[in-house]
DNA sequence: ATTCGAAAATGAATGATGTTCAATATCAAT
DNA sequence: ATTGATATTGAACATCATTCATTTTCGAAT
């Protein structure tokens, strides 16, 4: 309590800003570039900071793209979150934020080239969205509409699934249209019967809240 | 015909050892230091061959471990049909086959160095196994076990999915048991009930033939 | 005001390695 | 034996991620 009350020294709050002039920058340059391509030298510039001054913060480059994902994670969670808060069948907010995430996976130019680090990606994704998923999972396991032993296994499963059905239909390996059916297939996942997830799938869809404060500046 | 018959030329028998000794010798190095960790210096000594030479057979270092790893992916699903072929329920051969992926990945120490590069591995084990898997998924549902609308891209799924758990195992998320769970959800995937899901999960296996001829030596 | 020093920032240097390419070797055909 | 197309070679190159000796910053002590 004192803590949080005590200002902040000029150096903490210069730090502060570092960090987040890091994942900011990491954002920016790796999603026009893709986290291979982007060099930790134009981050670094980027975001106004010496090139050495990104290891004060972060252990390394894959460190930095971790923290740039689950950022946008987290993001993405909120606002679907803001949506679903008014739905009343359980089963339909899990369908939803899946729904949601191909889509952005697939469709947002610049989650495109964040994709090709699946195993990053998928982790970041498991991570932050996690808390959300698993939730949903349990209250609709509890309201009957599911049948899922364990919630977070589930969630890792569907996790990977949907970056590597995003990272096959952004190469055109898979047709856009590819993502209905995918979310029925998830859905199945989840015990609830064929014809139910074939239902939930295909229900219009209220359009999500704008880009959050954090990505994007 | 003509040219099936029609001896090979000493170059193209020279050529074809290498592309050989160079898949070989990435696999043994590949899958003691992982992908990243192997140098195509050593993996270009391991095979007896100047390190220029790699690319003459090889774009690239990606492109060596995606032959690496095909190769190994096409021996484990010759392996496994030599098991399921005497199966009567269709439904239970893909659940061998699905069961038999997850335990190689994360059992085999070999297997786990190769992980890492996840999406390089889905791709590979969606390539090489998915036509059995895939004639699998549409025998099991033209005998009315499964519902599989879309086989190819329910494979896709699995992939991924079957490497994020073996690699979330591999690295302690989660415990080995997680395995039996795994398969019950992509059984239920399919659109088979959960109860049968689950009966098919705990089924006795019988034991897989050994190690082909193909990797390792 | 001035001094002091710990913490933070810097960016040139380092090291490791994937890839290229000019030179060389191979070998079937003549 | 000659030749030329093809394959092989390995030293040199270019690219970065990362390190670290030096410098800068800034709150606190005097």
């Amino acid at each position: 309590m004192a803590r949080s009350t005590k200002p902040k020294g000029r150096v903490a709050v210069r730090q502060e800003r570092n960090r987040e002039a890091l994942v900011v920058a990491g954002y920016k340059v790796m999603s026009r570039k893709g986290i291979d391509a982007a060099t930790m030298q134009e981050i670094a510039e980027a975001a106004n900071v010496g090139a050495g001054t990104v290891y004060s913060y972060f252990k390394s480059k894959d460190d930095l793209a971790v923290a740039v994902l689950e950022r946008l994670m987290h993001d993405l969670a909120l606002r679907i979150e803001a949506v679903t808060d008014t739905f009343k069948d359980p089963a339909q907010v899990y369908a939803f934020g899946v729904r949601t995430v191909i889509e952005a996976a697939t469709t947002d130019l610049r989650w495109k080239q964040l994709l090709y680090r699946s195993e990053v990606m998928a982790d970041a994704m498991f991570r932050r969205m996690g808390p959300f998923a698993i939730r949903d999972l349990e209250n609709a396991t509890k309201a009957g509409r599911f049948k899922v032993a364990e919630a977070p296994l589930t969630w890792r499963m569907a996790s990977h699934a949907i970056v590597g059905v995003s990272l096959a239909v952004t190469q055109g390996q898979l047709p856009y249209e590819a993502q209905q059916e995918t979310v029925v297939r998830l859905l199945c996942m989840t015990g609830i019967g064929e014809a139910e997830a074939v239902d939930l799938a295909n229900r219009e869809r209220p359009p999500l809240p704008v880009e959050g404060s954090i990505p994007g500046r």
